[in-house]
RNA sequence: GCCCAGGUAGCUCAGUUGGUAGAGCAUGCGACUGAAAAUCGCAGUGUCGGUGGUUCGACUCCGCCCCUGGGCA
């Protein structure tokens, strides 16, 4: 047995569907650990098939965190789940037991390791306010408007980019300091060790595993869990009603898509965003362990590299 | 068998008065500092159903054939 003080905290991310949670779980099992949701939608409560959360049966076999933890109402953000991250690293810890971060948000995951820039909260609405401004003034306009309190993050920005120019009017607005100027403070960094453990799956491999994961989720009742939530009319603008699948079967309960078409654009949804994701660890991250998921040994490999650490 | 409408990128389709083609989606590659399962950027690809003809030149016009959908028998 290792000494645990020693023992780093553990993440293990990949691209969608790779096999990220079956290989957390096993790792907390024999390493006595706790299971910590890195992936933004699991956060979330409503969709607990379709965002392919942990089964009840699986959650018993070790603890598990920040899975299902925020209603839909709510917003996470790289920043709010650093800090619920830090808690549950800090409480697993104080436990004796290993933390092992789970999921595939590559920001999130740097968010925590390499830290993020502390800029205050925007008062609720503004974002709501500049979104529609960027739909009423066109992007030119916003564009421009922004470039007059902070033209180094503008011309950062491609100009399509609605999302991110949104972001930086809302925290000028909110703060009266350019957007450039706070990410130029130094981020906190946080105080563990990590060993970061990369699933990189052949591409057609998971392209079919991706495929497969909606037919049994169809088969275990997502319409009904997706219906529930349609039900109540929930605002379109909470993020957590992004999660792949859900806007088509929204529409297909408004009577606008068959069945098959969800499932079909759900499954391409998926597909492309396995594709950013890899992208994303290939160039922003530099892993540890690298290491195809159809291989048996995945496991046996991360013991001998934790192992080989403490010795 | 006859009539009509079609056969153009992987899919759905556009293509002005003849000058060898282009959108959306899919795909590939990339970016990424508080919505990240988000938000964006860039890039392919085509025996234009087949075949003969008219023409300097045919995806565009004409003949024949094949296939698909609809209608009439």
């Amino acid at each position: 047995m290792v000494s645990q003080a020693r023992t780093p905290v553990i993440v293990v991310t990949g691209p969608t569907a790779s096999g990220k949670s079956a290989l957390a779980l096993a790792l907390a099992e024999r390493r006595g650990g706790t299971v910590i949701n890195a992936d933004a939608m699991q956060t979330y409560d409503a969709f607990p098939i379709l965002t392919a959360q942990p089964t009840q049966e699986e959650r018993e076999r070790a603890p598990h965190a920040l899975y299902g933890v925020l209603p839909l109402s709510e917003t996470v953000s790289a920043a709010r789940w650093r800090t619920m991250a830090t808690a549950e690293i800090e409480r697993a810890l104080a436990a004796g037991r290993v933390p092992l971060l789970c999921g595939g948000s590559g920001l999130y995951l740097r968010t925590l390791m390499k830290g993020i820039a502390t800029i205050p909260d925007a008062p609720a609405g503004l974002r709501e306010q500049a979104n529609a401004d960027w739909a009423a003034l066109g992007p030119d306009a916003f564009r421009a408007r922004l470039a007059a309190h902070d033209p180094i993050i503008v011309a950062r920005l491609k100009p399509g980019d609605r999302q991110r120019h949104v972001r930086a009017w809302e925290v000028w607005l909110a703060t009266g300091r350019p957007l450039s100027d706070w990410q130029e403070g130094e981020p906190l960094a946080a105080p563990w060790r990590f060993a970061t453990v990369l699933l990189s799956p052949d591409r057609a491999w998971l392209r079919e595993r991706i495929e497969r994961r909606f037919d049994v989720m169809l088969a275990q009742g997502v319409e009904a869990e997706v219906r529930a939530v349609f039900d109540k009319h929930p605002d379109p603008a909470w993020p957590g009603l992004k999660a792949h699948g859900a806007p088509e079967f929204f529409r297909h309960f408004r009577g606008e898509m068959p069945l098959e078409e969800v499932r079909r654009i759900g499954i391409d949804h998926t597909r492309q965003y396995a594709k950013r994701q890899m992208t994303w660890f290939r160039h922003q991250m530099a892993p540890d362990l690298v290491l195809d998921p159809r291989a048996d040994q995945a496991l046996g490999q991360i013991e001998k590299y934790l192992d080989n650490l403490d010795a």
